[in-house]
DNA sequence: AAATATTTTTAGATAAGTCTAAAAATAATA
DNA sequence: TATTATTTTTAGACTTATCTAAAAATATTT
C-alpha cells in the first residue's frame, strides 16, 4: 500500500505533533527526527500532500489529513505490539525492541497483526508504557505525570518514561525500576535538582532532574 | 547489510539451482521466478558479480558463490523459522504462511533470529516439511520419494509437499491429509493416472498424477 | 524599518532498481 | 552448414528517494 519511507515520513510527523502537543509539524523537525536533509523531506511533503495524506502549504508547515493520521496510528500499533511480542515472547529487554520494532513495523498484513495482538492477550500498553492504538487506531490517552512534578511524599506508581533512548533505559533498569514500580519521591535538592526517591524494599537511590522529568507515573 | 531485492535474487538462485540438481542458473529462468524481466536480471547479476556473491559470465548462467550461498542460506532459514511461528504460534494454515513469510524473511537481526528459532523449539522443518537450515547455514537434506513412485500396498509417512500453491495446498486438506498422515497407495489407473490412496481410518481417496507426484513421502 | 539570521524551497545530480526496444550471442532446425 | 528461433545483453529512459548548493521566504535583531 503504502512504501516503508512514506510511513516512516507519517510516523515522524505523528509523533512530533503529538510531543509538540499541536498539529504542525516544521520540515526541520521531521528532518532531525528521520536523520536526514530539509530538502529531502519538501520533497517527500510535496508528494504526501499529491497523495491526501497530509496538509500541506509552502514555508506554513505540514499536518497529517484523516488517512494520513490513520495510517500513522497502524503503524504505531504494528511498532508497539511487536515490542511486546519481543519483550514479553522473546525476552529481550525494553532498550533493545525499538529497533527490531522499526523493522517489523512495516510488514503488511492485517490479519497477522489482528492474531499477534490477539495471541499476546490483546495489551493496552507496550514496554515503555506507551499505549497501543487498537484495531481501528483509537487510542485511549492517559495522563500520566512527570517524577519531577509529584509531590514530596507521594506515593506513586511507574506506569511509563517519555524517553527511549538505550542510556536513559538501562539507567532505569540500574535503578531497578520497571512499569509497575511503586515510587516515592523524598527530598529534592535545589542546589543540583537531584531527587530522592524511596523503592519500595525501602531503598533511597538518587536521581537527576532529566532523569526524573522522563520517569511517568500515577498516582 | 544486503538489500531486500539482493537477497531475493539469491535466494531464487539458490532455490533454481537446488530444484535443477545443477549449480548453473539460466537468466530466463531467474526472470521468471521473480516475475520480472530479464533485462533486469542481467543488470542485478552484474552487481552481484560485482559484489562477489555470485559467479557469473555473460550468456554463460550464473551460480552462487560461497559468500552468496551463505546469504541466501540465511534467508531460508528466516522465512522456514516465520513460517513455523505464524503456523505454530498464530494458527494461520500453511497455505497462508508462504507470503507473510516473505517480508518477514528480510527483518535484520541475527539476535531475533536465535531467540525465535530457540522460543518455537528448533524445529528442524518448516509447515510444508522443508528442512531448516541451522545458525550456520548447514542444511540436513533427507531424501524424500514422491507418492507416485511408491509401490502399491506400500504404507509411507507424509513428510511435505513440493508444491507451495494455494490451489495445492487447500486441496491435500481438503483430502485431510497433512504432515505425519500415513498414506497406502493403492490401485493406479492406467489411462488417467490417478491414484486410489488409503488412509489411516479406512478411508479411500483418489488423487491425480500432477499431486501424487507433488506429496513427498518416507517409507 | 533595515539588516541579519534562520528556515524552507528549488534546481540539478546521484544511486538502486526497473522497463522497452533493439542488438548480439547462442541454440535449434532444415 | 546456413537459416531460423531463442536467449541474453546493451542502450537509453523512468521512478523513488536521496543529496549539495544556491535561491527565496520568513523570523529575528539592531
Amino acid at each position: 500500500m503504502y512504501s516503508f519511507t512514506e510511513e516512516n515520513y507519517l510516523k515522524a510527523i505523528y509523533k512530533l505533533s503529538y510531543e509538540q502537543k499541536q498539529s504542525e509539524t516544521s520540515t526541520n523537525a521531521i528532518a532531525e527526527e528521520l536523520d536526514t536533509r530539509a530538502a529531502s523531506v519538501t520533497d517527500m511533503l510535496k508528494k504526501l500532500a499529491e497523495k491526501q495524506l497530509v496538509n500541506y502549504e509552502k514555508y506554513k508547515g505540514v499536518s497529517l489529513s484523516d488517512e494520513g493520521k490513520s495510517v500513522a496510528l497502524q503503524v504505531v500499533r504494528k511498532h508497539r505490539l511487536w515490542e511486546v511480542f519481543l519483550h514479553d515472547k522473546l525476552d529481550f529487554g525494553w532498550e533493545e525492541v525499538h529497533e527490531i520494532a522499526e523493522q517489523l513495523e512495516h510488514i503488511q498484513s492485517d490479519r497477522l497483526i489482528n492474531r499477534l495482538d490477539d495471541y499476546l492477550g490483546n495489551p493496552k500498553h507496550d514496554p515503555h508504557g506507551d499505549p497501543i492504538p487498537d484495531k481501528s487506531g483509537a487510542l485511549f490517552i492517559e495522563n500520566y505525570l512527570p517524577l519531577n512534578k509529584v509531590a514530596s511524599g507521594q506515593a506513586c506508581i511507574l506506569t511509563g518514561v517519555s524517553d527511549h533512548s538505550t542510556s536513559f533505559l538501562k539507567s532505569v533498569e540500574k535503578w531497578g525500576l520497571g512499569i509497575g514500580t511503586c515510587l516515592t519521591p523524598g527530598d529534592k535538592n535545589e542546589y543540583d535538582g537531584t531527587l530522592e526517591v524511596e523503592l519500595p524494599n525501602g531503598e533511597k537511590i538518587v536521581i537527576g532532574q532529566k532523569s526524573a522529568a522522563h520517569i511517568l507515573v500515577k498516582i
